[in-house]
DNA sequence: CTGTTAGCGCCTTCAG
DNA sequence: CTGAAGGCGCTAACAG
């Protein structure tokens, strides 16, 4: 930085008043354009650590993950962050956790040292999280999850309206016999789909206790499994819903072997559009979407601007339904069986 | 700092020796004692900011990555390059590039200016990188990929040997006839992969140029798609190797749809041992592992050991093949069909 | 064995 | 409109 005040024949104070805009100076244009050109000439870029140390600002938000490795969600959240936190001129520093709370701490506290000017907390499972209070003067949020006594803003799908969706999608074809293949049965989201589904059989003017409802696991092999067993009883339903869009491609390998046509024989829809997955199996999967991408850009949005603080304890941003062909009008009669 | 010093009565310089033990400084222990229970007294925690403004070394690692959410892999990489790099005590600096290169510039740029202490770059496809410049003293080291002349140590998956494996899974079992529905033709993976389907069937006295190949795209539609059309064909082979997990899926649906049964009717393998899919369908796939997470663990080791200069400009790691059930002995008789 | 001192590269009052 | 000076929090010679 010297060095190009010596070229430009200036201070180091000048050149810095030029490469921070806004720093309340105003300088003559001829000046501007000489250090520019000494900046250029050199290609002198200025030391972030450096000005980290003066200004209390490292233009790095700390992202901290669980399972990042597990889910194929991560990387559309990773993806969300990343694209508005750079175009504010900050980094993101990624940083995974177990589940086991000593971890969690230590992460948090490398990052606190930092130190960064915002945390991120993204949890794959919506789950339940306790949080270290390490992070005293972080604002943070948290992205996919919930603290138990909403001790931050979080941002969530929002689970119940996408399972209203998601039956809504067979409801409005016309099924009224749907099973719900649900994921595994102790998860938020799961419950929080299943309400959903039966509001929407409720709403149809449907017992929601007339539908028939298999707890799974979110694998396509639970998807596999229960379709089948579905299909040795009696009164097999004219639709299936499924936990999710693996279940879902589980269902599709049980029905094809049973000789069943999706949509003709029997309906199917998912949840989560995965990607390559629910679009690309055939017929293409009608399922519901999951907003990570979108949590991830709202979250980053807040953390950048400053607003964590008069944030709402929860905001739910929306799982919009996404109607591709598995999706048909019910057979008259029973569906004819392989 | 100085904080700490005073209650512990000694200068700053001290409270700094002890801490960073290794400052070819010798501490009493009763003065490190009254130090470290200064430290705790206080919760003192260094600030790695200054910290890193006088080493010149900031414990961080950037990680680039292109298509971060386009990918399965990309969490894998994130993890192991992550869990080395943490327990060397540095923290991961992640930032997501198009295939733009003006926004890699960019991306470098940012990441130099930190500055880290070196980069890794993660390709998701095994593409040939151009590189900027600008990485002048930063250590360097590609991740699943290669640059046009060998500008920067690569290290990548053995897909040769990969591709051998795949089809020695349906060689051993007695597969004489095999159609290998390849991924996309463009890529560097496949053609690798196909090198070595040819060279284990050449190696098994047979002719490489009787067995049926078949271009796809990596996606489940393309298995699907090319399944179906060999299903028309006279001749049907007694196996499917498939250009990735994805699209043996789509040769599972077609396959069942037609009533064939795998792996008594028709054997099939995939490729990439994609988490929550290739273990996961029924039945349970056998394939070939593709090692971005060890990968991503011996680059991140290199970097953070500081052993990039002496490598070689590429190290392959082996993509070992894992038996599950999709795989039997070819029928005697020509599979029955439907 | 411990303290003093001088920066790392930048920003930012305060004078001119 | 520009320059001088001080300091962000830490480390590393160098004295003592």
């Amino acid at each position: 930085m010297a060095d190009v005040g010596r070229l430009a024949g200036v201070s180091s104070s000048t050149v810095s008043f030029v490469l921070n805009e806004n720093s309340g100076q105003t300088i003559s244009n001829r000046t501007r354009k000489r250090v520019l050109e000494a900046v250029a000439t050199l290609d002198y870029r200025p030391n972030r650590t450096a000005r980290g140390l003066r200004t209390r600002r490292t233009a790095t938000i700390g992202l901290v993950t669980d399972e990042i490795a597990a889910e194929p969600f991560a990387g559309a959240i990773i993806l969300g962050a990343h694209e508005v936190v750079w175009a504010h001129g900050s980094l993101l520093l990624v940083v995974n956790t177990t589940r086991d709370g000593r971890t969690v701490r230590e992460v948090i506290d490398e990052l606190v040292d930092r130190p960064v000017d915002a945390i991120l907390f993204a949890v794959m499972g919506a789950r339940r999280m306790v949080l270290p209070d390490a992070l005293k003067g972080v604002p943070s949020l948290l992205v996919n999850g919930y603290t138990a006594g909403n001790l931050m803003p979080a941002v969530l799908p929002d689970e119940v309206a996408g399972g209203r969706s998601a039956a809504q999608l067979l409801l409005a074809a016309g099924h009224r016999r749907i099973a719900y293949l649900t994921g595994r049965a102790e998860s938020w989201a799961t419950r929080a789909r299943l309400r959903g589904f039966q509001a929407a059989i409720e709403d149809a003017g449907l017992n929601a206790g007339d539908q028939v409802i298999r707890a799974g696991n979110y694998r396509v092999d639970s998807g596999y499994e229960l379709t089948r067993q579905l299909l040795t009883e009696p009164g097999l339903p004219t639709a299936i819903m499924c936990g999710n869009d693996r279940m879902a491609v589980g269902a599709y390998l049980a029905l094809a072997e049973a000789g069943l046509r999706i949509p003709e024989d029997i309906s199917v829809v998912g949840y989560d559009d995965q990607a390559d997955l629910a679009a690309r199996v055939n017929p293409p999967l009608s399922t519901v979407r999951l907003p990570h991408y979108q949590m991830a850009r709202w979250a980053a949005r807040q953390v950048v601007t400053g607003s964590v603080a008069g944030l709402p304890a929860r905001t739910y941003l929306p799982c919009p339904p996404v109607t591709r062909k598995s999706v048909a009008a019910p057979r008259k009669g029973a569906p004819r069986k392989g």
